[in-house]
DNA sequence: CTTATGTTTCCTGCTT
DNA sequence: TAAGCAGGAAACATAA
């Protein structure tokens, strides 16, 4: 466990599915309101009105997620490890760290961020901004006091990605126009997938759970990483989170397999017979590889 | 307001 | 027997 030690677990054996889920799990966002504005997908952008400067290191890492989303890059393109930043670490960073940290994506990662300082001074009626005397501590706060409620949307990553993910120049192997700008319409040379809130789709909130082990310790597990087979552990459990997220409070198993069973046309799942549980990540299915192509 | 997409909900029947 | 799996149908929610 790499978490705030205050977090543990501490739950008898065998207990409700809501129980047994990350509860440690407890992002804190500044507008309470925001979340609610938008049942399904709360949080469309994290705060597009806080500056960058006053990010907790989730928010950083929540930005984080959703750039590459957005970016079609691999979650697992970069270490993770090395955002392990607030928000004042992070707008401190110059182009030249962001490469450092990050590789190729280094770029659109220093661009979005630009993009988001820029848009956030004019939108907020921040007249502060004082860089390097803002503490964000939010981020500390014990969890214990928070009723696993409302939470914004993104349980099911983590900022701890702890994946062996060598720092390698991976290239993405697409050209990967290099225009960040994540929320202006115009210059956007790069076609966001229609129809997708934010990243935050069956198969990906999956894949995003499968990517962190250390947060969600038992849910679902890779049966076979290289070929993308894996396995649900806590089947029940993982279909709460997915309501949770979804606002839908009951979801069941049963329900979020009939979701799973229509990936297969879509060749985004493959089918894995005689197996319970099992999956299979298809050929329409990104950013569950350690390494991409 | 209309549509397409992506589920969500329910159900019958079969398999483990 | 309980828990999963298969899909068809139809209802829903959201975004464009």
């Amino acid at each position: 466990m790499v978490l705030h030690s205050g977090c543990s677990m501490s739950i008898p054996a065998s207990m409700s599915v809501e129980s047994q889920l990350p509860t440690s799990w407890s992002p804190h966002y500044n507008s309470p309101d925001v979340s609610m504005v938008s049942p399904g997908y709360a949080s469309r952008l994290w705060s597009q009105d806080l500056h960058p400067q006053y990010w907790s290191k989730y928010q950083v890492w929540e930005w984080l997620q959703q750039t590459l989303d957005m970016h079609q890059i691999d979650a697992t393109s970069i270490p993770f490890s090395n955002f392990d930043l607030d928000g004042r670490q992070l707008s401190s960073m110059s182009y030249h760290d962001f490469t450092h940290l990050a590789g190729s994506v280094g770029p659109v990662l220093y661009q979005s961020l630009t993009d988001l300082k820029w848009s956030s001074q004019y939108s907020s009626s921040a007249d502060m901004f004082t860089p390097g005397d803002i503490k964000t501590e939010l981020d500390d706060l014990p969890c214990s006091v928070l009723p696993y409620k409302e939470e914004p949307s993104f349980y099911a990553t983590s900022e701890h990605l702890d994946i062996k993910t060598q720092f390698q120049p991976t290239v993405m192997t697409s050209p990967a126009s290099y225009s960040p700008d994540p929320k202006r319409p115009h210059s956007r040379s790069h076609q966001v997938k229609k129809h997708n809130p934010r990243g935050t789709h069956l198969w990906e909130f999956i894949r995003d759970i499968l990517l962190n082990p250390e947060r969600n310790p038992g849910l679902i597990k890779w049966e076979n990483r290289s070929e993308g087979v894996f396995r649900f552990l806590k089947s029940e459990a993982v279909a709460q989170l997915w309501g949770k997220k979804k606002n839908n409070s009951s979801m069941t198993y049963e329900k979020l397999s009939r979701a799973m069973r229509y990936y297969y046309k879509r060749e985004i799942l493959e089918r894995v017979d005689g197996r319970r549980l099992v999956y299979k990540f298809g050929r329409n299915a990104r950013g569950w590889r350690e390494t991409e192509k």
